[in-house]
DNA sequence: AAGTCGATCAACCGCCAACCG
DNA sequence: CCGGTTGGCGGTTGATCGACT
């Protein structure tokens, strides 16, 4: 189901990643963070190009990427967001719209619904879409409340994953696996709630602040270019708030992060 | 057992917006 | 303001798997 390895005319390696590769990558980003996706390659010693680098971190690398089937409420939120959001919506095109000027506020649906769902990534959501989802729902047909029933979902031919989707284990996620996104209240009046992803920048910085450093002297920063929506990079653990990143830098950085 | 075909999903491509000098 | 660079997105591809005949 990987696409066979090849070198495209500029000697940079093309299709499935090998071991060695995934081994690379993870250890040069879990060392030093991924400041530059074009430069990472080089330095990281894999002839790849960037945005290879950074599409198998965001999808399949990262430590937090939650695999397996997709439980019922999961499958009920993208058919709901996707409802609302439809393919193309960009945020900061409505942000703009609205005069509403927010950096680091520029998403679209399928990396909006990922941030609503921890572990999942925008590929994977779009791929369960394609695939399963978009059967369900047939064109121009609102989210009516059968579809939002479990026992009644069952428009288009079932697949041999909507026997396993019956399985919720995974949801809702453990308190320790709880974001930030989620500890800021999510509005029912619309997914799309431009107040909620205001809330969670705000969330954010100000457990930054919390930590008792300048946000701004930090010598290496955290990237946040995988949780630009749903903030999930930042974990809570029992005893307060903890970076999901402390496994990712080094000492110094979770010295800092305490 | 062998062939066919649809489903799956990792990976690629092209485009666009933000950023920066 | 402009052009180059970078990151991120949606859409699509293609290898593989499993069910079916």
């Amino acid at each position: 189901m990987v696409r066979s390895a090849s070198i495209d005319k500029n000697g940079l390696r093309k299709g499935s990643w090998s071991i060695e590769e995934d081994e690379k990558l993870r250890n040069y980003i879990q060392k030093y963070g991924h400041w530059n996706w074009r430069q990472l390659p080089k330095f990281a010693g894999l002839s790849r190009c960037g945005k290879s680098c950074r599409l198998r971190w965001m999808n399949y690398l990262r430590p937090d990427v939650k695999r397996g089937d997709f439980s019922e409420e999961e499958n009920n939120l993208i058919i709901q967001m996707h409802e609302e959001l439809g393919n193309k919506y960009a945020l900061n095109r409505k942000a703009t719209s609205l005069k509403f000027s927010l950096q680091h506020v520029t998403s679209s649906t399928w990396s909006i619904i990922s941030g609503k769902l921890p572990g999942r990534t925008d590929n994977e959501i779009k791929n369960h879409w394609h695939t399963n989802l978009s059967k369900r729902v047939k064109p121009n047909q609102p989210v009516s409340s059968e579809v939002m029933n479990e026992d009644s979902v069952s428009v288009g031919a079932p697949s041999k994953s909507d026997h396993k989707e019956k399985n919720v284990e995974n949801f809702p996620p453990s308190s320790q696996e709880i974001s930030c996104s989620e500890l800021s209240s999510v509005s029912n009046d619309s997914v799309l709630g431009m107040n909620t992803v205001a809330e969670d920048c705000v969330s954010s910085m100000e457990i930054f602040q919390d930590s008792g450093s300048d946000f701004w002297d930090l010598p290496f920063l955290p990237d946040n270019d995988y949780n630009q929506d749903g903030y999930e990079s930042l974990f809570l653990t029992e005893d307060g708030y903890m970076s999901f990143y402390a496994y990712a830098y080094d000492a110094d950085a979770i010295d800092w992060i305490q």
